[in-house]
DNA sequence: GAAAGCAAGTTTGTATGCAAACTTGCGTGC
DNA sequence: GCACGCAAGTTTGCATACAAACTTGCTTTC
């Protein structure tokens, strides 16, 4: 997980894991005004755990201050389309490190998860998503850039991870598949620029399935 | 200023400023333990705005957590170089878009602030630092991608800018505004590759001066 | 009937109280 | 003399108290 889930105490960070999930699975709805005492009450803590993860979740743009208190950050069509760019920056970079500075165990295991993929049954929906994290983390991984990693991880991908796996159909499975298989070609070449174009591609194409899935317009 | 710079209270974000100033500027050292009511004493307020304000420099990784509190964060060579290459890749690709989807009033006002530079003495120290926010702010603003601008603040370049800018010598002027010139001339030209490579190459020039004046090895 | 003003109620921002966890240092026993 | 343990002191994490700012709705007056 990002250095920024700091361990740090219990109930602090129970409380924001929670309250992100809420965000994240929609059950708390963007423009929602969170008060800190209906919070605090429907979590079993007082106010000041509740406030803390705010200020953390603030910090992670999944929350918007407003003259009084808080919302749910709502995200534009727009916003959506700038965050998958931005996604597409740092993954296709992070693909040209692999491809350039991973060493050969990492990116024997970016293969091996690739190859397990293809293997997949398209039915088998939840290992589908879960392979592709593995993927997706395992090139982050192999990149060796903390910072990079972490961007990644703050560019509030998470937000739209789960949208856009249920988003996705079996169609997708195919050219995700032929997209992955790029990519680990240029990575297995040592091909740092071949990988970071092919990332991006294969990043744009999947946020165009979203789109076209979910009907946005940008 | 990045909109995670939350106005929200006064006493709050003015603790958070106040603590992130003294640690960017080195009045708290790296590593130096944060006590709570030390940093309340001497800022004349309680611990809890403090708390929130040390809550949001974990998250902007200015402060990691102890197994006790809080230090500020000791960034490692091998850290800052990861982050020299972080910012190279995000400013590489705003320059990218503030050549292929900057307005026309963007890339003058970027070519305006570039002509403004060459004019400068190489005494006059100040104004090259300012010139230089500006140049690189104006890209970030041609750019049109909010989440990508704010993924360059929040790469933590603040922590650095000062060092560089002290430790850049006369001789960098000549070579910054050369790059700074191949920017401009892609941008004009409204090839996003050619502004990419240059602004990546740009960079990665300047912390080369950076590291060869600080002696930091990576 | 409408508007302005006032009062009651929310909700936040800050301070402080309190207990638990950890640290430190001294003393005692082996 | 060394090590272990206990006790005093820090320091944090959470809860709560309190005041200030803002909202809301009612009442009164024009």
């Amino acid at each position: 997980m990002s250095p920024t889930e700091l361990p740090q105490s219990r109930l602090s960070s129970d409380v924001y894991s929670a309250l992100r999930r809420q965000i994240v699975t929609g059950e708390l709805r963007p423009n929602q005004p969170l008060i800190e005492l209906d919070l605090a009450e429907r979590l079993q803590v007082s106010r000041t755990p509740v406030r803390e993860s705010l200020q953390r979740l603030a910090h992670a743009g999944l929350v918007v201050p407003r003259k009084r208190g808080w919302a749910v950050r709502e995200f534009t069509p727009d916003e959506i389309r700038q965050n998958a760019e931005l996604r597409m920056v740092l993954e296709g970079y992070a693909a040209s490190l692999a491809a350039t500075r991973g060493s050969p165990s990492d990116i024997a295991a970016i293969a091996a998860i690739h190859e397990r993929r293809l293997k997949l049954r398209s039915s088998d929906e939840e290992m589908r998503v879960k392979t592709n994290r593995d993927f997706h983390d395992a090139i982050m991984c192999a990149s060796g850039n903390e910072r990079l990693t972490d961007a990644i991880y703050h560019s509030g991908q998470f937000y739209f991870n789960a949208p856009i796996a249920r988003a996705t159909t079996g169609e997708e499975l195919s050219f995700g598949n032929a997209d992955h298989a790029q990519i680990v070609a240029a990575i297995l070449k040592r091909d740092g620029p071949a990988a970071e174009r092919a990332m991006r591609s294969h990043i744009q194409r999947t946020f165009a399935v979203f789109w076209k899935v979910t009907g946005l317009h940008v």
